[in-house]
DNA sequence: CGAAGTTACGGATGCCGTAATGATG
DNA sequence: CATCATTACGGCATCCGTAACTTCG
């Protein structure tokens, strides 16, 4: 058994069985891996993948153990590679990061430009997508971190800490009529067409729960992924925003009205993880550190070491979160 | 980074920085093992060991958390070439146990027995240690059990599970005057001069408490690490025996007697234990339940997902343990 | 018939073992 | 001086890439 097989394996699933694919992104031949799959397979005397013909078609119940533990073997291959680099104080490295548009677009920028500052040979890769691919990317160590809000709970591989705690404005143009109210209710904004986010996206849950448990239904006419697609359709007059405050921008949406609504919903907190395997880089601790200060190294350290959810709450609760 | 690279550094470190005495333990030549280390250490730009001359002296501080990471690949390794056997139905393999001389000598020979009848073609291998070696060699991944009734609960990479509950006999030659006693007392006891394990083996600590919480001080007079050399002590009269129940063979010591001891003594639990990422093979399931009759596949994967120590007694909690 | 996987084959890398050399205590 | 690690070197396995072939949708 070769480590280059368990690559080559890991590959061809994450390719959805498709060798070729698998061979560009690996720079490699694709009979070159047709073989060593195959060679792999011979020395294991079992099929990793099911064939009809000359394709793979599915990953046999066996195939599926074998590849989460290749998956295991190669993040602690990395691990190694990881440890000796910060021994060697190198300087240089990649960091991925998996989050969703709001991040990325709103409040990533400043942490990214410090980092970039202080780690110029450190390469960035963003992936983007919805909360349940970012676990993903995270759990399968496509990528460094995970960064959402929503729907992380549910990776028992991740290891989430708690950044920042943030809640909604309400985003009306100039001159709308709830510019006007003193203070807005949720029944005042029941009465009114909303555009907010897509389910499982930037605390949409929380949103929900408020209608909810005031009794109303919201009419909600469109939703989006992200708050600049929300923002024009505001601006076209569809109906009220409902957007993180975070993703309100004073000078670019100048034209628009940022109505604080803390009041009306429960906060969202926004959380970074990482397999709970990973060896971080020296600059991996420094990264989170300048997304969210009071993930000191140490209190991340600690957070690795313990065993169950209960044990993380119990650590964070006696941190305070900043509030956005 | 090849896996061998990873196998020899991993023996090196077992075998006490003995780059010769690795090779003969993995059957190849001792300037292959020292060259692969190099290329290893250049490929990482890193010592994994430190050198005086020529000479590995030490483990370098990355060198440490290199060699855990690959002992991890290595077990990850072990468990893909597991999970094929067992896909296989491959009856073949081996099962490493450590264990005590108590366990080996009194305990698992019936086990044993109806384990080979059942699965001629497993090698079977015995290592036999104190409790601390042992919890070392089922941690390291050398065995693929640890039995013990003492110090398992130091290794946190072991799952635990308890096995049956047992407790002491006196042992003493015919015609002692403790035979003629209806009830022995633990002050009664403290007036002959004793003969028991050496502290740390087969459940030496209940005796102690035992007799602290009395407010009595033994006369212990010898110590051994097995119940034979207990026996051959006795019988030379050098004092009263105090050993485990199912250490009291009625046949080849029916020139010694017996007394039960059970209401002086804490009962003691022996338990069998693995690492938690190891891969079972199926017959070492058959081997867990044959030993513990209790422990069957079903509850032993339970116990695997189990996240801390508390979980795992509260599972067990509901099982009753066979008395000894 | 086009996309995708397998077979065939030649070249080069590199791993392993033997023998010789160099340190160490 | 005996033990142990490193260097030197030759043979052999094997891994990779190109090219040709085959199969499936």
């Amino acid at each position: 058994m070769k480590l280059q097989q368990l690559r080559y394996i890991w590959e061809v699933a994450r390719q959805q069985l498709n060798v070729s694919q698998a061979a560009l992104s690996l720079h490699t031949s694709q009979p070159g891996i047709s073989k060593q799959i195959r060679l792999l397979e011979d020395e294991l005397g079992i099929e990793i993948f099911a064939r009809s013909g000359k394709h793979l078609v599915r990953i046999t119940p066996a195939g599926e153990a074998v590849l989460r533990t290749a998956g295991e073997i190669i993040a602690k291959i990395e691990n190694i590679q990881a440890i000796a680099a910060d021994e060697r104080r190198d300087e240089k490295g990649s960091l991925a990061i998996a989050t969703t548009h709001t991040q990325s677009r709103y409040v990533l920028p400043a942490t990214i430009k410090n980092f970039i500052a202080k780690f110029p040979e450190v390469s960035l890769h963003m992936h983007q997508g919805n909360p349940v691919q970012i676990g993903e990317l995270a759990a399968d160590g496509v990528t460094d971190f995970a960064i959402a809000t929503e729907a992380l709970e549910t990776y028992q591989d991740l290891l989430m800490m708690p950044c920042y705690s943030w809640n909604r404005v309400i985003l009306v143009p100039k001159h709308h009529e709830l510019t006007y109210e003193t203070k807005i209710t949720i029944e005042k904004l029941s009465s009114f067409k909303l555009v907010t986010y897509t389910l499982g996206f930037t605390g949409r849950s929380k949103l929900d729960d408020a209608f909810e448990a005031s009794g109303q239904t919201p009419q909600i006419v469109f939703t989006a992924a992200d708050a600049d697609v929300i923002k024009t359709y505001v601006r076209l007059g569809l109906g009220v925003g409902v957007i993180a405050k975070m993703a309100y921008d004073p000078l670019l949406d100048a034209d628009l009205v940022a109505l604080d609504a803390s009041h009306l919903f429960a906060p969202s907190i926004t959380r970074i993880g990482f397999r709970k395997d990973k060896y971080l880089r020296a600059y991996m601790y420094d990264f989170i550190q300048m997304f969210a200060p009071h993930l000191h190294r140490q209190l991340v350290m600690e957070a690795c070491k313990t065993r169950t959810r209960e044990e993380l709450e119990e650590l964070f609760s006696r941190v305070s979160l900043p509030q956005l």
